[in-house]
DNA sequence: GTGGTCTAGACCACC
DNA sequence: GTGGTCTAGACCACG
């Protein structure tokens, strides 16, 4: 299975938390399915141009977040993660995002109406810039 | 003029992050009107608790910005910022803000219908946490 | 008589550098006469809206640099500077200035003949800029 | 990859401008190019003999201007400029710092001409000047 | 009294 | 090993 991770340089943000990020998304997102056999570290490394440390560290953390289950001279696979909890962690997830993002605008001192007209205008704009690329 | 700023020991986001988000709220929402002087930052850093530099640093950093100005043996000024300016600023850094959410939701598979619902929920979720407050 | 100088609370140049600097200026172009008795200190702090310290500053320096002269108790006036000196030290100060300008774009990779052109452009906005305000 | 940066304690200007303008006449002039790593802040610092402080700040400024690039825990990089952005970047300075020479020029009541004379004089020094180094 | 620069040294996050 | 943050403390420039 080839996974599609897409580091780029430019971000701020440190490698590991990227990868560990898109991970978690094709996990939760159901594109990655139960069961699934994760490259190998080296491998997946190799493939994402980074050091081997970098994707242990990634592997341990979602195994931490039970995601992952590693098994000692096997691989490492994608953990069963019930239906129910994982749309209840997708859910989680993308409110948090949302409700980080408001709480922004109200301490720029937003009206609740502003902010809706801002969310349709910051959809369009995710969504056509999307046709674009 | 006493700047009301929270500094959380918790929070892994670094202090002068911290207060340079809060300062440029206070500014750009208008709360702090332009051409007040902000405390010295010797008196700054004594309320936040923390050390001089560390405040000499958010100065500077929001004199970069273009939204502080400080003039040597005088003190550290809100500069003007024109009210188009303000409300540019403050629009497309809400709508950034939103953006990065969105696309948070959409790695994760979210559809367009099912984030509209969930901006409702996370905002009702912001406001009733507020009336709590 | 009245000087006409500007500070700007803008620039980030320390007040007296702005002050003195104008005021060299009116001298050495000839528009203060040599003996012309200068505001007293107070005055001149007055109407510049700063403090009596910076312009005491202002006129020691300048009386340090030859241009003015201080009497006890009588004030303070233009000093005489030959007509040849005065052209030497307008020429030097311009020439020195210009050689700064060249300097940086000579680090920068200009060739001679490109810093021509730029300099005649340079020269173009100084003075449409000129009459704009 | 040695850089060359020279600091003369003399100067009044701070180290860290003095630091910033050859590195960035340096990257803007092409001599590094992008992608290059530069030394570590510890390195660097050793070399210019000066605290590991002043180099960050010098990487960091650089980094909030474009030019740099900066992962923590792998170094700092020269960033992708354009060649077009470089170009315009270079002329910016060049005519930037020709008119602030023009304009001390005209405070001192210098005609266009004499200055056009004036500034061929200046090219001539530094050009010599140049040869005798 | 203000801010501006530079120092040395500690501890953390990342690769 | 890299850079990132924060500290305390010194000295200078400015008003």
């Amino acid at each position: 299975m080839k996974i599609p991770i897409q580091v780029s340089a430019d971000s701020s943000a440190p490698m590991y938390l990227q990868i560990e990020e898109q991970l978690r998304a094709l996990i939760l997102s159901g594109e990655l399915k139960e069961g699934t056999m994760l490259p190998s570290i080296r491998e997946f490394a190799q493939g994402a141009g980074c050091s081997v440390i970098t994707i242990r560290r990634v592997y341990q953390d979602l195994e931490n977040e039970g995601i992952l289950l590693t098994r000692q001279g096997t691989g490492t696979f994608v953990a069963k993660v019930g239906d129910t909890n994982r749309e209840r962690y997708r859910r989680d997830a993308v409110i948090a995002a949302l409700v980080e993002a408001i709480e922004t605008g109200r301490s720029l001192q937003s009206g609740i109406q502003e902010m809706r007209d801002w969310f349709e205008e910051a959809l369009k704009k995710v969504y056509t810039l999307d046709d674009g690329e």
